[in-house]
DNA sequence: CAAGGAGTGTAACAACTGCTACAGTTTTCA
DNA sequence: TGAAAACTGTAGCAGTTGTTACACTCCTTG
């Protein structure tokens, strides 16, 4: 009621209830602005373990992530897979495009269900001249990632690898985690494989370091979830 | 003549060779929109060894980088420093401020005389709602950025120190280079010791694996300068 | 319920990198 | 020019991580 996105999604796809006007990334745009979103977005309904996009494919389509997570991974040049982010709704995928760049940098597996909103460069554009305020979000919201990056690549030149998983770990909670007492739980699983792509390291170096995080008490755990202590954001 | 920059450059400030109107970012942006810019810009001159801004200082100003390369440094919690990126004319630093960040994160200190323009927060948020299309500009470098940090995180990854190290060489050859036969000629001398910065290595390690790279022919020596080969940008 | 698969924990060894020390070279600056 | 400082190259040892192998638990599925 009111949400563009139930009007718009139509009856084929599952109308998800997080739309454009909840999303934090709009929040300060007018209803105009918004219905200007909502109006250009080729929806589409995604299950788990779709790709949203390739690596190497042609970068026509820049998503806007209305529900879901999305893994985006990129396959090295010795053929090794790294995890690069785990991006949520609210977020962009595939802003790559905007730049020069024709191909798609990484990998975008869906971890779960994810309702997407596409958009092509000329549409993009063409909204963001006609309501500069949705570019300043956009670019409020690439700043942030371009300062989440930059921390990671300094944790990355970091020498251990228990200090490499815990700031790993703290990113993925501060993205994705629910307060707990005394710290932030991880919602969903992550198997010590994940975390290995995630941190570039071995499995078994993984098992060495959450012993030693967990013995240390920077991790708990409860049940399958992780709570990570001492976070500070 | 006709460049905005001498007007408004006056008398203390030595006036730089470059002008907004020539940096590749703006390129696009017609007459009125440079005036803007230009009349807004706080202008500075640096001395090579200056700091822009410290890490942890409060940001409240953007730059624009009109002439000379700064470097963004990091101390990390257990007191070592890593260099994240050396940026040059026509780059901005400090755009962080744009999200909700209050501080900088990083050192932004002067390798050679520099001129900046620096921008207030609401300044430059009144610039890109006046004029999209700068907005739009700003949008396509700060992409261009992910994409290299993007890039940066999975070479780190990456297991051994010659390939981090290649890598790295290979992002400073393309922002910094020139074309020289068979690869690019970084321009400017980098020590072992930087360049262990860079990666977040040893400075020992840095020597073997330069030791290994020219042997198999993926660096070349000219005098003082790196040339990189094998660059496909 | 049983069987298979996925995930976790542990150990031993190999390979790599960090670290320290020192010698030789180049650059800087008085 | 000459001395000091900065940089590069080499070696050996210690510590960390990668690698392989295997046992164990937990979950899934027929």
């Amino acid at each position: 009621m009111g949400c563009p996105c139930e009007d718009l999604a139509g009856n084929e796809v599952a109308v998800s209830h997080v739309c454009i006007g909840h999303l934090w990334m709009f929040k300060d745009l007018s209803g105009q602005e918004l219905e200007m979103l909502a109006g250009n977005a080729v929806r589409r309904n995604m299950k788990k373990g779709q790709f949203v996009f390739h690596q190497g494919d042609d970068s026509m389509e820049m998503f806007l992530l209305k529900s879901g997570r999305v893994k985006l991974g990129k396959i090295l040049e010795n053929g090794t897979e790294i995890t690069l982010d785990i991006r949520k709704s609210g977020d962009f995928i595939g802003e790559n495009m905007l730049a020069e760049k024709l191909e798609y940098p990484v990998n975008a597996i869906c971890l779960e269900d994810t309702l997407t909103c596409g958009f092509s460069k000329t549409q993009f554009e063409e909204i963001i001249l006609q309501y500069p305020n949705i570019g300043l979000q956009v670019i409020r919201n690439m700043s942030e990632r371009i300062s989440q990056l930059t921390e990671r690549v300094g944790s990355m030149a970091t020498s251990s690898i228990e200090e490499k998983l815990y700031s790993a770990l703290q990113h993925v909670a501060a993205q994705h985690g629910v307060s707990e007492s005394n710290g932030m739980m991880i919602q969903f699983p992550l198997t010590h494989e994940e975390l290995s792509f995630l941190v570039g390291a071995h499995r078994v170096s993984i098992t060495r370091a959450m012993k030693y995080l967990k013995e240390t008490g920077k991790i708990r755990e409860n049940g399958r979830h992780l709570i990570v202590t001492d976070i500070h954001t």
